[in-house]
DNA sequence: CCTTGCTGCTAACACGCGTTACCAACGCGC
DNA sequence: GCGCGTTGGTAACGCGTGTTAGCAGCAAGG
């Protein structure tokens, strides 16, 4: 039989199928069969052992002698046919927008990957090239994550792909992402505390990033209003030296003494076109990023920032993605959890 | 029979399963069998054409039938039960290191994804937390590529993990990169060249970076070799300004006029620790990193650095992926392409 | 007439696993 | 003896697909 079996894949190899490549070595997977065969039960009772089934009165013994084969074996259950016959895969997607990444994204990915595999999830993340739908579809993965909430659109298409779990969900209320609303009001609220009193904005040309950029001013002009000030006044600038120069002589010229920048990249452009008009940071200028990148103290002068507390907000994320797999539809989109002002030498 | 089957499932459905959801929307997957019922063919049909399998000969009213039944319900093919049956996935796993990712590491996974698409393969991207082996089998990937090379041992853990290509294979010579190599080398002769006879070499702390600053390192003392001068003083460095300044301390204690740093980050932590000095650069010290990333320009004085071509290299790592599974086992390790010096004002 | 070959298609198996229905053995109460 | 519950397991089906062997129908050649 077995026999027979391995002949029939032989005259399979043998035809020159494209991208079939001979098998040279490791010649065959091994099974939960070839498990089940060395520990002298059945497959189901491995499966039984190995799934830790409840319900099942499975003697220690035997279960022991399970585990142990399949320890010697080295067997590792095939994906694929595990998501095949249980209609739902271990994989949870974190879509990456087309934005260049930071640390911060990098640390957060990290804790959501470690929070995640505690549940026995594995996380993917996904950067760019195909459509985030297709490789859902793919990959067959049963949630996917989003940094920042996703259009209904998008959200229906990959439910449509296969997802059970989309996080965060788009935010009913318009569209408005509270996180980093919050994250917006604390660079206001910063410069507004330290006398402050006509604030600029300054907004990166990239498309990718607009819609974060939205809330996060949506949070400054918050705050203003909060304040009793004037709304800031929006400069767009892209990480060049000249087009800082310019936002900065427009600035001056409405009589802006700080800035609150969508990053710290952006905001070392801006620190850099002050430089080039021969302003003094932050006597004339003062000058608060986001996101504490490692090269935002190293600048002159040192930026300040905001920083995000990636741990709790990875883990909560995660315990988000769990609930929701389980059953709790509903689940509202988590925070990125507790941002804090990291005031420096720039403010 | 449909009716029992899906009669079947119902009751499976209505037990307390855990983790299990009632399926309230998309009730039923759309198969293969629902296409060919729906072309009036068999599925054996649907799969030809869907495929395109050559050597049958299937006309094209037909063909066009399915294809138009196909379009219409929006079929999609199950990927695990695809995969479950040719034994082989479209996916291509991206093993990125325990490192800050830069913005040139962002690119270059567009452009591979980008290429690897063209042949039908979807390329997935592993940051961090589970073992890169374990996820390799959990999602059946077939070719696993690193952005440097891997040592021997986890390469054929991959390979026990089913992976059927591993990229860049470690280097039998001894596991010099020889493309960070070459990036060492064009610092270093950079410097040579606007007549620097004693260099410095800032490596950094973090242990997941050693491997490729250690490569680097070698290009630069190489090309010190080669211009008659002493190896570069190495000092390490964590990303603050108080390491740094110690770090450039040392280095005018030796005498040093120039410095290489492993990356971006480094180099800039290099000018702030000039700064802290009261040294000016160039004059005092020259310092050259690698990456480009954006910031660099913005910096004073305006960083030299060495930029890699990542379209080219992406399309070319692509490429040498698919030649391996199309059957050519032996690529060598295909280099990230043509790095270049960009000259700005810290050199 | 039979053979041969081609066209267009289908039945049936395999992939590796989770799951359900069922079974043998045993003990216990009647 | 019979019924019944528990323990410890197994045979068999289904998941959705790729692939192969094979089967009608028809035409051409002998």
């Amino acid at each position: 039989m077995r026999l027979l079996k391995s002949a029939a894949r032989y005259i399979c190899m043998s035809r020159p199928v494209i991208g079939e490549r001979p098998m040279t070595r490791s010649s065959r997977r091994i099974t939960s069969e070839d498990v089940a065969r060395a520990a002298g039960v059945s497959r189901t009772t491995v499966s039984f052992v190995l799934n830790d089934r409840p319900g099942q009165s499975i003697p220690m013994e035997t279960r022991q002698r399970v585990l142990e084969a399949a320890r010697n074996l080295g067997y590792r259950p095939h994906a694929s046919a595990r998501t095949l016959a249980a209609g739902r895969s271990d994989l949870v997607l974190l879509a990456i927008p087309d934005t260049r990444l930071g640390p911060a994204t990098s640390r957060f990915v990290e804790e959501l990957a470690a929070a995640l595999a505690e549940h026995g999830l594995t996380l993917i993340t996904h950067l760019a090239g195909a459509p985030l739908p297709d490789v859902c579809a793919t990959v067959n993965a049963s949630a996917v994550v989003g940094l920042s909430p996703f259009d209904a659109e998008t959200a229906d298409a990959l439910r449509r792909a296969g997802a059970e779990v989309v996080l965060p969900l788009p935010d009913p209320r318009g569209g408005v992402d509270e996180a980093m609303e919050q994250v917006g009001r604390l660079q206001a609220g910063h410069l507004i505390d330290r006398g402050h009193r006509r604030l600029g904005y300054a907004m990166p040309v990239h498309r990718g990033l607009r819609a974060m950029a939205d809330a996060r001013l949506a949070g400054v002009t918050a705050a203003c209003a909060t304040g009793g000030i004037d709304p800031p006044v929006v400069a767009e600038l892209g990480l060049a030296v000249a087009d800082a120069s310019r936002a900065v002589t427009r600035w001056r010229a409405a009589e802006v003494t700080a800035v609150c920048a969508y990053n710290d990249e952006t905001a070392i452009a801006v620190l850099a076109g002050a430089h080039d008009q021969g302003l003094a940071v932050p006597a004339d200028l003062a000058v608060i990023g986001v996101d504490d990148i490692p090269t935002a103290k190293l600048v002159t002068p040192a930026l300040s920032t905001i920083r995000f507390d990636v741990h709790e907000a990875g883990r909560r994320r995660a315990e988000a993605v769990v609930a929701a797999l389980a059953g709790q539809e509903p689940v509202s989109s988590p925070d990125i959890g507790g941002p804090s002002v990291v005031p420096r030498d720039s403010t």
